[in-house]
DNA sequence: CGACTCCTGACA
DNA sequence: TGTCAGGAGTCG
């Protein structure tokens, strides 16, 4: 499920159910998740207050009244699930985590790359992240300054979280085709002018998708979609079939008609 | 830089 | 049965 709208959506739920409650108790369903969060570490979540609920990129932190953080992530297939503690768990839960209201926030994912671990005060959980994809300040000039220099081309470097946290697979094809740059265009090699159309192309895909209710495997949401998962389909602009390609080793789409080097 | 890796599920 | 998937840390 997860890019940028859908964590940034989860999070919201995350923060609505858990923030002000204390953490009765915290259990872990599979051994990829105790590798990531170990019994003990899971015990001493018990009597922490959740204090708040930040989303960086696609990751999330958890920050508790002792000043230590949970830092979770949902790689592909993530997401929370809030419910009543004494319901079923959901499918693939991994982590749930027992509130003192009787609700209880459990992360579920198909594929088990998510996780969540904890972090000591003062221990620095996330990894080296850009300016947020949403933060109005990552504009064209700072776009630009994280691209200079870099050999590779422009899709590829959308997705490494330095240069845009947040930056994801689909929503990089779509920014690409909203500005009209090839996705194999340089990264380096970009005027100012197409940079600041490709920040601001970068934005408007997330906020489209912020605004709008749904997932991106439901069908409304697919629809939005105007080029991944299209190969072959007639580009919504100018006509001509949409294509794929492979960029380290991701899937592009792009319209080679309308998007320009 | 790209390749490989962690897992499971969906689909051809 | 084989291939592919929305992510990203690690390695060469």
């Amino acid at each position: 499920m997860p890019e940028l709208p859908e964590v940034e959506a989860a999070a919201r739920r995350l923060r609505a159910a858990a923030v002000g409650r204390v953490i009765r108790a915290a259990r872990t369903f599979h051994d990829a998740a105790r590798r990531a969060l170990p019994d003990r570490d899971a015990a001493q979540l018990a009597g922490r207050r959740v204090v708040g609920v930040r989303r960086l990129g696609k990751h999330q932190a958890i920050d508790l009244d002792d000043g230590s953080t949970l830092h979770a992530h949902f790689r592909m297939t993530g997401d929370w699930d809030v419910g009543r503690d004494d319901a079923p768990l959901p499918p693939h839960a991994r982590v749930a985590l027992s509130l003192d209201d009787g609700t209880r926030v459990a992360l579920a994912g198909a594929r088990v790359l998510d996780g969540v671990r904890g972090h000591a005060p003062g221990a620095a959980p996330e990894p080296r992240l850009g300016p947020d994809a949403l933060d109005p300040a990552r504009d064209g000039a700072a776009l630009r300054a994280a691209l200079r220099g870099r050999r590779a081309a422009v899709k590829p470097a959308l997705l490494d979280q330095r240069v845009v946290a947040g930056g994801g697979n689909i929503y990089a094809s779509e920014a690409l085709w909203r500005a009209g740059i090839d996705p194999r265009t340089p990264a380096a090699s970009l005027g100012p002018a197409r940079v600041g159309r490709l920040a601001d192309a970068v934005r408007a895909v997330l906020h489209d998708a912020l605004d709008a209710p749904g997932r991106y495997q439901d069908g409304e949401a697919l629809e939005r979609l105007r080029v991944y998962d299209r190969e072959g389909e007639p580009c919504v602009r100018c006509g001509a079939p949409v294509r794929r390609t492979v960029q380290a080793g991701r899937s592009t789409y792009y319209c080679a008609r309308c998007q320009k080097r």
